[in-house]
DNA sequence: GCCATGGCTAGTA
DNA sequence: GCCATGGCTAGTA
């Protein structure tokens, strides 16, 4: 696995209950500003494997970017359990539950498979 | 070639 | 609604 898919994995498994970060976001935090697709790549290849929150991902505009109806309502389902809302638009509210990873936040270790 | 983006513009109301 | 974007993989040479 490469550096920045590792990094990606590490920072979508570190957003906590109740938060979402955007695709943007995460790239950007993962050391590549223009990398958004490839997080949608992970997110929808590694999702499970991985046993990532993919739920708490959404788009720029805070919107639930899946298409697929059933994961799309799935998405939202989990996303209200955890106090998350989403509009009639699918929309979250970005300035209530956007996440920032701190200044503590830390790299999983090279020895980390 | 894949992909669950993002940002900007044209064009409508 | 258009289109540039990019890290990675599959598949070929």
């Amino acid at each position: 696995m490469q550096p920045f898919t590792r990094r990606v994995i590490h920072i979508i498994q570190n957003i906590p209950e109740g938060y979402v970060m955007t695709y943007g976001q995460i790239a950007e935090a993962a050391g590549s500003p223009r990398g958004a697709r490839q997080v949608v790549r992970i997110l929808h290849s590694m999702s499970a494997a991985h046993k990532l929150p993919w739920h708490r991902v959404v788009n720029a505009k805070g919107m639930i970017a899946l298409m697929d109806e059933e994961s799309r309502f799935k998405q939202i389902l989990y996303l209200s359990s955890e106090g998350v809302l989403a509009d009639e638009e699918g929309r979250v509210d970005l300035e209530q539950h956007r996440y920032q990873p701190g200044e503590d936040f830390s790299w999983p270790d090279e020895e980390e498979h």
